[in-house]
DNA sequence: CGGGATCCCGATAGATACTG
DNA sequence: CAGTATCTATCGGGATCCCG
């Protein structure tokens, strides 16, 4: 089997694809965290600190929380941790090839979102000085 | 205000739009019913036997749950709902102009799906072959 | 610094029964 | 036919404290 195929193993247990692409992605922060890891490999804190809860309050994900989602993360095969072994420690996620995958159909859902989903965008006053 | 703005509403109000999409398609079956609209129609009993929960007892999803989603759905205004008012009961639900345009993006989910999330689907055995 | 352990809580899915 | 009502089990997210 080919190292592609190996690493996604546990990715192919759905019988239908667009149910497994909602489970996959299930979880609060997954795809933010897909894509901020799109340009390099980025530590656990600053995944942390580049993650906000989306609330007014701003406030940073919970350890557990996003300690989970990296784990799930990882035994679908779309990122890689490396551990430094040192001290104090130091930790680096990395996208798998499977994971660098995902990157254009993210893009794609993050474009439908400038345009549906953000409020106040230019996109959105423009049609208000259209009517 | 354009009807297309006018309908999207209560789409507007995320701050981040990676964030915004995952939250609107979260619900075990948004995704599906609206990729289930892509061509027209449905009505209520047609959408719930074309919908599995996925499990291997394939079984139909709730009542409950099904008018949950197509409520929420509505709300977001990505569906339609039209009663017809007869007995026995008729209703048709269909996609918004903002739902259609959701279609492209789903289906490049569902792309990827196919190639990575399936299992035994001839991609991933012709990748077996290849090792 | 990068988590794990524990506790809490609201949300969500499902089963079942019922109705205009 | 197209839902609603009720109840229950489970899950996911958050807070807090702790540790090597």
């Amino acid at each position: 089997m080919t190292s592609a195929a190996k690493g996604s193993r546990r990715l192919r247990q759905f019988e239908c694809p667009v149910y497994g692409f909602q489970k996959i992605i299930n979880g609060k922060y997954k795809i933010r965290i897909i894509r901020d890891l799109q340009h390099g490999p980025r530590r656990y804190g600053e995944i942390q600190h580049g993650l906000l809860t989306g609330a007014e309050g701003t406030k940073e994900v919970a350890p557990r929380v996003l300690s989970r989602e990296l784990k799930e993360l990882r035994t679908l095969g779309l990122i890689d941790r490396r551990d430094y072994g040192e001290a104090p420690p130091k930790v680096e996620y990395k996208l798998t090839a499977e994971g660098e995958s995902l990157i254009p159909v993210i893009s794609m859902m993050h474009a439908w979102g400038v345009q549906h989903l953000v409020k106040d965008s230019i996109l959105n006053k423009l049609d208000i000085k259209r009517e």
